[in-house]
DNA sequence: TAGATTGTTAATCGATTAACAATC
DNA sequence: TAGATTGTTAATCGATTAACAATC
């Protein structure tokens, strides 16, 4: 479908941000924009996004600009929007539930199957339609279910043996939240990783702020 | 302190990783690492190390590496731990409570010292030690707090508009998780914004799995 | 046709990696 | 001193930006 040359990461990273705002652009009814329109309005420039466009093949018009709903329906497939990846949650803590009830996600292309806890007291409860199960029956689950992605809403004590058992299991994705890098089970399995490392995030706005806190203890 | 040239914010991303590991390398009692040795545990290159530290000042010592102990300390000044920012959360919904209750954040110097939301059932209910506030008084609050970070986990209808309010208040640091890019904030106000883009990420990994989808449909 | 805007090649910029001299 | 490993400069690599020819 695309050219067999390989998409850069930094490419890839910026798609969902594209789909966001042609998303935009279709719910205002615009159906046209040209790269420096959108160049304006995502903050970038209009070359970065001819370039990007055109690693898959360029969706424009020459002299014309781009078609908004063309322009959609093709990043909506180049993301696996249409055909939504089968998604389940490990983890009903906190974060495990928060993300459960977060329903922006099946808008995007995911839907979850499953969610697993070991807690007796969480298990058996629903969490936004579906049943917590034992943590115990996951292998079970994911043998007899095609999942794409495992969500790891687990503490970082276990993420490894977790995230193990998974990927022996060959969940293609993991998406991790607990602040460890899962390098060797990217490298013994072939698992794509993606870690949300919340504290590091927020450690980074830190940094970024530190000249301008008021220096009240000085 | 530091060097006047610009830290490049790749650099800036990875002191948290740093921090990460070398607490890890403390924690196992270990006393001194080399760049060769830290490099084989975090996958990166030695080179990008020692280039990392040295933006810096560098911490290490010739002919014997680094010390762990002087390593974490230096970079713990760095990312601000010793003297904690005041953060406040706005939005006690599923995704600000579950912030709320992650304990990590004050390993790492952040405290939280406000939450605030809109519902008349969750104010007044208390969130990990902290009552939930009505965000009517959060003006009142912010000016007689010196407040770094604010958090912003409401829906994204309101993230813009609640954003402007926090910046006028002169918040240096908005950490948002609403899907929305706070661009014109940033540019009126001079805040720094971090996002946490959630969806964008799992579309992430979703594109980067593609491949590996067992072809159920086809 | 003239104007607009893409697709694409070339130039620039910045980040990563390699190499090695300095020095513990 | 010899060996090890940093700090730092130089080389490479990749990503972003600029320029322009193609074409609608």
């Amino acid at each position: 479908m695309d050219d067999n040359k390989k998409i850069s990461i930094a490419v890839i990273k910026r798609l969902p941000r594209y789909y966001r705002y042609i998303n935009e652009l279709l719910d205002n009814g615009i159906t046209k924009v040209s790269s420096k329109e959108l160049s304006k309005r995502m903050h970038l420039t209009a070359s970065q996004i001819r370039q990007d466009f055109n690693c898959f093949g360029g969706f424009g018009q020459q002299g014309y600009g781009y078609n908004v709903e063309l322009l959609h329906k093709e990043i909506a497939t180049l993301l696996g929007i249409p055909d939504p990846f089968n998604v389940i949650i490990i983890g009903a803590g906190n974060m495990g539930q928060a993300i459960a009830k977060y329903d922006n996600f099946t808008r995007r292309g995911f839907a979850f199957s499953g969610i697993f806890d070991v807690d007796p007291d969480i298990i058996g409860t629903e969490i936004n339609g579906i049943t917590v199960a034992d943590v115990k029956t996951l292998e079970e689950f994911i043998s007899e279910n095609n999942i794409d992605i495992a969500i790891l809403c687990i503490p970082k004590e276990k993420t490894k043996e977790v995230a193990e058992l998974i990927a022996t299991l060959g969940v293609p994705g993991l998406w991790n939240f607990s602040s460890t890098d899962l390098h060797s089970i990217e490298e013994k399995y072939g698992t794509v990783v993606e870690n949300v490392h919340l504290t590091d995030n927020l450690m980074v706005l830190g940094y970024r702020i530190a000249d301008q806190r008021k220096e009240v203890y000085n």
